[in-house]
DNA sequence: ATTAGCAGTCTACTGTCGAGAGTGCTAAAA
DNA sequence: TTTTAGCACTCTCGACAGTAGACTGCTAAT
């Protein structure tokens, strides 16, 4: 089948831009008044015919105007959009926002779901960071109350973990300290692999409890699902038309709910993929069928050498995907940026 | 202005009972045949004349069957509602899913977001724990990466806050250590008020930046917008016919994302109330207007000698209360139960 | 290859009508 | 005085029909 023609692919490409705008479909003549057209509304519509044979567009009934397929949408992102970075002025107020902000990885993951949102109208979705290979770099055992304690693991990457353990004797803060030493000495700098040999060595010694938790964290640590996953502009979602149909709305509301499919979603896409550029993936078919009438735009940040995440948004597939794309690149690229200028002096210890 | 006859009760009670199932205006005949009333629907429509003149229902328009008001339904909170437990097996499956889950207080909180969303079918809010009087039971900090130092600080409450600093220095983590010891030896069982004396005394010591943050979250940690809030169950609104409207399905959402607001609410009924019971909110009026047409149904948990956080429920007016308030009650106490039970040995140190 | 013109098709809107549901009122019954 | 049966009245809702308008597809002319 050959490719499309010059024209085919211009009026693809303007019908697709008027939809965006106006969620009504699009006519012949509407686009050769809009866009002053050099030629009739008649050839519009016979290269509609022929994009419609392809799959590119849709009639909802016979004699209204067109819609985009997912086909024809994906067919413009890939060879039609322009990739046209976002607005300097833009650019530079985000960067402001940044700079402003706490000067921590959680807020700025925070942010970057805010600012995605807003820039793009539509929901946003931003992991924290994670690490392949983790290493462990030291851990902190800090008494709260109680017996309970505090569990704070550092890994490598910079990597922060926590967690809450009751322990069966009481013992003091110095007390810990000093298990917390003890510990770091034998594992420190270790991967998972490493500390499961440590872990049963230590079997039946009173660091045995306190231990099998830093072993738990490290392997935990290399799956996407710890950490938060930061949302925003799910209201943005419900002034889109297509969700106004509540059916529609509250599947969309629970594939954004749902962390497990998320993860599915984005490990599946950003992580295990070796292109670090933005995806873009038009609702579902076969492979992706969870996301139904949904796209989503995502990118990783960070590097694969030490911690990646990702951040992206989901859309209804009537999406400005070339501002889209824009927005998702900048963000996960100025978070690229900012943390490894924070982690750029290593630490000699 | 007379209370109302026994009559009126009833009519009013099953009419709410009636409507909140339906979601549908309810007639003086159906009221009659559904809970086979041994007086005529003639009767009854003259007694819901009375209780239109009240306030209490209202009709959409002529000749339709009636519907609550706000005052009704706070009315029927209020006198009518009995106040039935959860069910035994329930409160069984409850108990189970807690003992069950990781037995830390973010664990439960979580958690508690989830069971509230499922077995209320309605949005679900849980807000951490935050202290009045928070005193400094330690920090510590370690060193995460390059210049990037974890500050972790832990209160009486054995509440947790963690931040990143970025220090000027480059310190290794013997000398975080170090650092660390010293502001504790200062600070250790201080509050808010002394800690600000001690920051003025240490100006352009090497301790100064540090000391800050110890001092900035201290004072943050008396709002309640430190930490995280846990949010479920926004995909059961959308189910509600209250919410097919896209206008008020915006509105609701907008009002669940902005923490600010929901922090408001929350404190303003919550924390600053004496009564420890559950609150019931139906509705914006005048001093609530934000809620609009949603009603909100919380209680504290923890204690108000220690810590307090607020669990709670978010749906439309029409919602089952009498179900909210015995859910919401449950879980309340049993998060004050573990969270007392996890304390209750106090630490030496 | 393009386009003007036109017939044909489909939706969306409007108005009308009747059925049905439910009320309010009145007058009789308890 | 309270309750109730009976009835007229009101209002919604769904069905139906008719119309206007928007586009298309086709055909024949350019």
């Amino acid at each position: 089948m050959a490719g499309l023609s010059e024209r085919q692919k211009l009026v693809l490409a303007l019908l697709i831009r008027d939809y965006v705008d106006t969620a009504e479909p699009i006519s012949s003549g509407r686009l050769v008044t809009n866009y002053h057209l050099d030629f009739s509304s008649a050839t519009v519509r016979n290269e509609m015919v022929a994009l419609e044979q392809r799959g590119f567009l849709l009639q909802p009934y016979t004699s209204a105007g067109r819609v985009p397929t997912k086909e024809g949408y994906r067919y413009f992102v890939q060879k039609l959009m322009g990739e046209n970075e976002l607005p300097a002025p833009i650019q530079e107020m985000i960067r402001h926002q940044f700079y402003q902000a706490r000067h921590d990885v959680d807020g700025w993951l925070s942010l970057s779901a805010s600012v995605l949102a807003h820039h793009s109208k539509v929901a946003s979705i931003v992991t924290p960071l994670h690490t392949e290979k983790a290493r462990l770099k030291h851990i902190a055992l800090l008494s709260t109350r109680g017996h309970q304690v505090l569990l704070v693991i550092i890994l490598n990457s910079g990597e922060v973990h926590q967690q809450t353990l009751v322990l069966d004797e009481l013992l003091s803060q110095d007390q810990l300290n000093a298990n917390a030493r003890q510990i770091n000495l034998l594992a420190s700098g270790k991967d998972a692999k490493e500390l499961e040999v440590i872990s049963s060595e230590l079997q039946d010694t009173p660091l045995e409890e306190v231990f099998a938790v830093v072993y738990q964290v490290i392997k935990q640590a290399v799956v996407i699902s710890s950490g938060e996953v930061y949302r925003d502009g799910l209201a943005n979602m419900l002034s889109e038309p297509e969700f106004f149909e509540p059916e529609k709305a509250k599947q969309t509301l629970e594939l954004f709910e749902d962390r497990g499919m998320m993860d599915d979603l984005l490990s599946r896409t950003v992580f295990e993929s070796d292109v670090p550029g933005v995806h873009v993936i038009i609702g579902g078919e076969d492979t992706w069928e969870q996301l139904g009438d949904c796209s989503l735009i995502i990118a990783r940040y960070g590097s694969k050498d030490h911690a990646m995440g990702a951040v992206g948004i989901l859309g209804p597939l009537r999406m400005a995907y070339s501002r889209g794309v824009s927005t998702v690149r900048f963000v996960s690229d100025l978070m690229s940026e900012l943390i490894s200028e924070s982690m750029s002096n290593e630490n000699p210890i």
